[in-house]
DNA sequence: CGACGATATCTTGACGTCAAGATAATATCG
DNA sequence: CGATATTATCTTGACGTCAAGATATCGTCG
């Protein structure tokens, strides 16, 4: 009997006509997100960072020498609008971690570069980051974290 | 081989030093989210509500009859600061939706109540809110749903 | 009864996000 | 070649959220 096992008795009591058989994955869904992104921020914080900051860097720095992406490419991979990410650049920018270079292939465009700074800093944010993401999953056996991720994936498939 | 693939196998290439195995558990997680979290606010948005909304009107009509409860009942249902409380009442009671009464035992507080329009319309949303929330895991058999139902009950026990 | 710590709610200021539209450059096609 | 559609990025304005602190009232304990 967890917090939203009470929410589901409210409505069954309230609304009997509804059919909620969905309402309480979902419900828990939408709490654990709130719970692991706190969690998760609270780490990027420590390193003046946020997962919104981190993901365009872990983009760059995923992507390989020489780190340079153009925001096209950053909005393919991040699930943000396009104003979000001119502001998230220019954000990263002011911190001195990315620098706006001229695109010399196409005048409308330009390329988003790790700076030396931006390199050391988001490499070390990775480090904690992972070791974070175990210490939110631990409460999970291998077996059931596998099982999670299969679900969550052919879940997702639906959507991507 | 989905999104999250790909983002794996850039790490494993670029920083073969980091245990990535729970990366991809995460990185599901917080893209489903936000497709499902679209999904949902679509719904809302088409009879002029918001998640952000929705939650505290259904807080008041589950709680049933009289559908009164103070706002500090309100925090502890929906996972959010004081201050995104009050904004949230506010904007509900510009609609009139909502309607703030005199607390007659506490005058520091007040009893947020739900207006007859308030309770026709979140009756009405919560009605096509469930429909959706079953297209959303539509793609997953009875089974799955409960498996994972029953995951996310384990690691949300975690956190609260 | 009166002081003083707790409590309930609201205020303030700073961010992050989005949708819609603006701007400038490129690509296509007659 | 020139007109027109398309593309890449940025701007604008409106929200929702939070942390920190303000205000007013309550409860307790000497």
């Amino acid at each position: 009997m967890d917090h939203v096992d009470r929410i589901l008795a409210q409505w069954q009591r309230e609304r009997p006509d509804l059919d909620i058989s969905a309402m309480g994955l979902l419900g828990r869904f939408t709490r654990l997100r709130n719970h692991i992104g706190r969690e998760i921020e609270k780490t990027f914080a420590e390193r003046g960072l946020t997962s919104a900051s981190f993901d365009v860097l872990a983009a760059l720095r995923r992507s390989g020498p020489p780190f340079q992406l153009s925001p096209g490419d950053l909005l393919a991979t991040t699930m943000v609008s396009s104003g979000t990410m001119t502001n998230r650049i220019d954000q990263l920018e002011k911190q001195g971690l990315v620098q706006r270079l001229d695109n010399p292939d196409d005048r409308r465009g330009v390329i988003i570069a790790l700076t030396p700074e931006g390199l050391e800093r988001v490499d070390e944010a990775a480090t904690a980051h992972v070791t974070n993401q175990h210490r939110v999953v631990a409460s999970l056996a291998p077996d059931e974290r596998e099982a999670l991720d299969a679900l969550l994936r052919k879940l997702l498939a639906t959507f991507e």
